[in-house]
DNA sequence: CATGAATGAGAATTCATTCAT
DNA sequence: AATGAATGAATTCTCATTCAT
């Protein structure tokens, strides 16, 4: 990568990283492109440089930060692999409970989300190649089991929106009830889907 | 109710009919309050006698809606009971067949409803009263089936979701597949999650 | 006066104590009407019935204000001429002197009357009436005296007018230096005003 | 100076002169920004980028007009020095006697100027410098005179106070008496203070 | 007299976007 | 490629005032 190239990967990186603070911080509406350039200490004609508007920049974040979320949850499950014998259904039970630590940590991430988890990563996965890197992960969670599912996409759909739908409803509004409430239930769902899609 | 109360409903009525219009014809981003009141035929401080500004209106409107929906598929399932057996499994079918219906034939309503169904039923339903008649209409669902579920808020919540996460997905934006090709794997998912909760 | 009179007297009252409250907590500019009528537990529409709009609330809460303090201070000053003999140059000062107190402790009272307190008594004062009653005041504080003034009315305006602008500037502006300094210079500006006028 | 920096002093300058302009015109209540705007022949938006609303534009406007009467009628004054002997109570007098001049010939500028003369120039003159510029204004007054005062700012304050509030009631209000009568009343006032200060 | 819902002109302010430098 | 001053349409929202009840 040239200097320059790598200059204006800075740039671009820069104005995700202060775009994703403010979104997180006060709402993408009443963020403003202002308040970006001025955080990425960037100028404000250089911000149109490299995205269309502000929405531009949430979609490609959000689908960012899923994948991310993904990838990390992923790996935590290898680590855990290692150490000892993990199911297919153990391995999805592992990344939900992650996944919900990692949003009652961190609310202003999760309302920033939304219920956009499931769509980040199978329609707009910032590109063609993360997308793939996701769907990877959970064909190679489903391998060692030596199990065959018939339409796994639908299903890895179903087990992510149920899980990201509850988190959202019972960390963010605390409705129907508490994520605590909540959690044995949800992992009894998860184990019902996946049950549905054995073959 | 006096004459003058008469007239403020009427009023109120207006601008939530006409905010929906407009909401649900180029979003809510898109409409201006100037706009609506334009539409109901009222003066632009008339809105904010009735509302704190569009996102007031937007959030009863949902809340409204996602009431009437599930009032009006109750009602649509009461006369099917009157003509059939109809179990409680089929009712939920029979609910979540009409409501893809409704919202295939009406994208700009499911656009604008989101993924919101289930939360302005359970946490926002505009008023406690319509709350509860959401509740109840799936409790008299149950009833004449002698089954037993624990947790039915939980449940419900469950199924709206499911259902209303995979329409807006399916039917808005055909991924990860179409609503034809979800439909099966959606029912089934349905039947899960009402067995997971039997008692 | 009749029952009905006395109502309108009460009403009339509430609103301009309302105002005043308002307008020494948060200044005229930010008060409205609605606040004013909120504040005094009435209608919007009757505001209208006593008052033209709130400059005209304020101007008469001025004059009335002004005379007040005159009034009030003028009392005080003959209950000190009883105890002992004050000559007028004394109680001229000793007026100044309570003025100063009472501004010093009372901030917004003296924000909100600005540099008007002459202009108040001179030309507006809420009623011929209070008017004189002002104008008598320093009469009898000549009187004791025996001594003779030319343009005795320039004289006091004089004199009001110096005090009230060194108040307003050394106590709320705190320049071009404080209350304190300035002082004993007002005290003898007020003397070489009061000697100028001496025939 | 650079060259954009000459073109934001342009339009600075601009928008400065209309809003004087509208502001004697129409009173700063009647006057918008718009109004200002439209007068300067530039966007509304650009009003934004140079002053913080109409009233940040209003005490600038008062801070600049006050200095520059003051060095203006000094100027005159330097002019008779240079024909006449003139005393530094002479000197007093012969600006007075302009500055009553100046404003019963242009009663807009006193009416928008109101009292605020001695606080424009010596707690907000625009900058600290053009404040100094004032302040030696009156230094080389004295210096000739070779005459020795105590307090010299408060004296200059009390000086043009009285100047400037008998002007206002006076000139605007006609109260209470005309300038004309004021006028050897507040000249022998201002020897007074002069006396008074003497050491 | 009193009310307070309704009005609607219009004020303030914002902010995405452009474009000359 | 980068800048940031300038733009001005767009938007929100206020608020004095009216008038039917």
């Amino acid at each position: 990568m040239g200097r320059s190239e790598e200059k204006k990967r800075i740039k671009r990186e820069a104005l995700l990283t202060s775009a994703f603070d403010l979104f997180t911080e006060k709402g993408i509406n009443k963020t403003t492109v202002s308040d970006i350039v001025k955080k990425a200490e960037l100028a404000k004609g250089t911000f149109y440089l490299y995205f269309k508007d502000k929405y531009d920049v949430r979609d490609k974040l959000i689908a960012m930060r899923a994948v991310r979320i993904i990838e990390q949850v992923g790996d935590e499950l290898i680590k855990e692999g290692n150490e000892r014998e993990v199911s297919f259904e153990e391995g999805i039970i592992f990344m939900a409970d992650k996944i919900i630590d990692r949003f009652t940590k961190n609310k202003p991430l999760l309302l920033f989300m939304g219920k956009h988890l499931s769509e980040a990563i199978f329609t707009r996965g910032s590109t063609e190649e993360e997308k793939n890197r996701c769907l990877e992960i959970f064909d190679k969670l489903i391998e060692p089991s030596g199990k065959v599912f018939r339409n796994k996409n639908v299903m890895f759909y179903l087990l992510i929106e149920v899980m990201n739908s509850t988190c959202y409803d019972c960390i963010i509004r605390n409705a129907p009830v508490s994520m605590d409430e909540m959690r044995p239930e949800l992992y009894a769902t998860l184990m019902s889907i996946i049950k549905q899609f054995e073959v």
